[in-house]
DNA sequence: TAATGTTTAGGGAATA
DNA sequence: TATTCCCTAAACATTA
């Protein structure tokens, strides 16, 4: 453990990227989902590392946040003040990282909007001619390539799509609906839901609900939002397993990265993780994405399936109370990262899969 | 004002 | 070698 010399693991930086210590972050939260702030904690606690230079580090950090279609904004209540919003994974991410691990991400996930249309041309912010005084052009110097650094696209025509609103039914049709007909009610009467129609497909949740269909259930429920009855499973499923699982450090081993004691301490493979709530939920009326653009599920490695984890584990929530109902699995303590301990669990990573 | 979020830029490293 | 990933810096914008 602690090595004798003064300094351990901890003065190095952890092998994790931004997304994933913030992937790890808000997969240990009860909730599934942080606000800026706590997924900072989170990262500060458990690497010494990031105890410095905060201000570099949190802004990759909230770069990442809002550059990856994997995270995913989620208003906050009305009567849960602060600052932000919450931070949540989307649940279509799974398998961003290779060997489940968080070490390295191999795949780039991208949320697949049927239509690019980003109505970001209208973006408002146009005032300050050019922003940054540099700016010098737009030169790409990372291709932006079929999908994926969809950078900016200086000469290009929108292309005369409207914007298709494929509802997607699946999901939670019904959450949705209640949410629609919510946001009917609430729009009229001046009052405005977090979750109104507006406020989901506005700007938070990056067409998550366009996607693929979001856990809009699981999102009500968690702020508190009456859930129709079944969905009450949704909600709870929507990002099952999270398992505590010593993978990591198999990972890591596998990676041929040195674990420290204090990587061990998230033992949280992704893949595992995130996503899938297609595989082969056990009661999990899940699966979205129902959209067109979006291949079916069937590509997922079925043979994984999670036995259904713990679900019981009151865990804390911070969020709200409503969290008793996930699967919540708090993996290790706050400060005593002893990861090896961690494995108690009985979960072993799961997923395999590419 | 400070915390949050969003974007644009560009360099370096790992991979295919 | 071309991609794709990751990191950092910075300029803004938004908001509690």
């Amino acid at each position: 453990m602690p090595r004798p010399g003064k300094s351990s693991y901890s003065d190095q930086k952890p092998p994790y990227s931004y997304i994933s210590l913030t992937a790890m972050a808000i997969q240990h939260s009860a909730e599934k989902m942080l606000p800026l702030s706590d997924i900072y904690k989170f990262i500060m606690e458990r690497f010494p590392y990031y105890r410095e230079h905060t201000q570099r580090w949190q802004n990759s950090l909230r770069h990442n946040l809002s550059f990856n279609d994997c995270f995913i904004k989620i208003p906050r209540r009305p009567d849960q003040p602060g600052k932000g919003s919450f931070w949540a994974l989307h649940p279509d991410c799974g398998d961003m990282f290779e060997n489940g691990s968080f070490l390295r991400r191999r795949k780039r996930f991208k949320v697949l909007r049927a239509d690019h249309t980003h109505l970001h041309a209208g973006s408002a912010k146009g005032a300050p001619g050019a922003g940054p005084g540099g700016h010098l052009h737009p030169h790409h110097h990372h291709h932006a390539a079929a999908h994926h650094h969809h950078h900016h696209h200086p000469p290009q025509p929108p292309p005369p799509q409207p914007p298709p609103p494929h509802m997607f039914p699946p999901y939670g049709l019904g959450s949705a609906a209640a949410a629609a007909a919510a946001a009917a009610a609430a729009s009229t009467s001046g009052f405005k839901h977090p979750f109104a129609i507006e406020n989901i497909i506005g700007r938070d949740y990056k067409g998550v609900l366009q996607a693929g269909g979001l856990p809009l259930a699981s999102v009500m429920h968690h702020l508190g939002y009456p859930v129709p009855g079944q969905l009450g499973n949704v909600v709870s499923s929507v990002w099952p397993h999270v398992g505590v699982m010593d993978s990591v450090a198999a990972a890591a081993a596998a990676a041929g990265v040195p674990m420290a004691p204090e990587y061990g301490a998230f033992g949280v493979p992704v893949k595992a993780l995130c996503h899938s709530a297609s595989q082969s939920l056990p009661a999990v009326p899940v699966p979205i994405k129902p959209t067109p653009a979006l291949p079916p599920v069937a590509a997922l490695p079925a043979a994984l399936a999670v036995p259904a984890v713990a679900q019981q584990l009151p865990a804390p929530s911070t969020v709200c109370p409503a969290a008793a109902a996930s699967p919540a699995v708090s993996l290790m303590e706050p400060t005593a990262p002893s990861a090896a301990e961690s494995k108690g669990g009985s979960l072993h990573s799961v997923l395999v899969h590419s």
